[in-house]
DNA sequence: AGAATTTGCTTCGAATTCGAAGCATGATCT
DNA sequence: AGATCATGCTTCGAATTCGAAGCAAATTCT
């Protein structure tokens, strides 16, 4: 499970797909991990619990956008999502001032509270399962790597196969 | 994005957060953008091809549950992909000849080739996404704490998560 | 040996996900 | 101002996913 016995071709270092093939399913298994955790805890999917930490980051507006924008999911994913966090009391939508056609999703004091109850543990989860075996130095390395590597990705243009896509200066108005 | 407003707790490190955001959406931005290039050019699926790819390392031939367990995956949804893969003629199940009850999955040629001819233009992608902005040293460091970190995630025994795994509860429900 | 437990895989139903199409609002052009 | 295009979100249908239940083979216990 090491070493890939495949010609992946020149110019290709197979130090690269082991790398990646690592970090994909140690990801991977630390999604699942916390899936089941936040789950059993809370109540709440990963991806609600991202939906609603992230609007918290935000300071607790959000427009759907925006948001898919930084959960890294789809419109439509997002808008059921939304509408069984609604449900749940947990976020409201209110349409934007500025814009009439956008919705503006907003935390509710109920959302927050559930975000702080679940953030403990939830991080407890995540450092025994991915820094427990790691050292400082570790630590700082690779919340530098995955940063910059969050930025170039942030950075890539759309891809040309979409055909309706938002305009490729990423610059917000 | 950098730092989060919310109270995480005592003796619960910012940087820790920050740094499993920061690799979560780089994880998931990745896997988004390696899934459109992957369906564009070959027409599989990433986990399709994570499958064959975990296959092609193994020599070829794994039973399902080997298979699942190095995929990440749950064995339903296995059996799914595996059914597709072979009406594809991608792979062949075979029962294992030591164990009857055991579903040998195994690689095709065709399956094989289509595997080596992916191979080439998913490292480019994974390369240029996500090593692009890495030094050599970040590659190294990558390497070394994913595949710590996801050892690590291997050994973790499931916690109470697991229905009926092993022990005989003597509490039926 | 025979029965019970365990293990391995598949089927089933419900929930979730995505892209495309549709609808409404804002911006731009004439 | 009116028309046309662009943008934001939602609905829709199909595909995928998962856990639980079900079935067959193997191991263990008596």
């Amino acid at each position: 499970m090491t070493e890939p016995d495949h010609d992946p071709g020149p110019g290709l270092a197979p130090e690269q797909v082991a790398t990646y093939f690592a970090l994909t399913e140690a990801a991977g298994a630390l999604q699942h991990h916390v899936e089941q955790h936040l789950r059993a805890e809370i109540g709440l999917s990963a991806i609600q619990f991202r939906i609603l930490a992230t609007l918290a980051e935000a300071g607790g507006r959000l427009t759907m956008t925006e948001l898919a924008d930084g959960v890294v999911y789809s419109r439509s994913g997002l808008t059921y999502q939304a509408g069984l966090l609604e449900k749940a009391g947990l976020v409201t939508r209110c349409p934007s001032p500025d814009d009439e056609r956008s919705t503006l999703l907003a935390l509710t004091d109920e959302g927050l509270a559930r975000v702080e109850q679940a953030m403990p543990g939830h991080v407890a989860v995540v450092k025994r399962l991915l820094f427990d075996p790691l050292s400082e130095a570790d630590l700082a390395a690779l919340g530098d790597i995955m940063a910059r590597a969050r930025d170039h990705m942030r950075a890539q243009p759309p891809r040309s196969a979409a055909p309706r896509k938002r305009r490729p200066a990423s610059e917000p108005e």
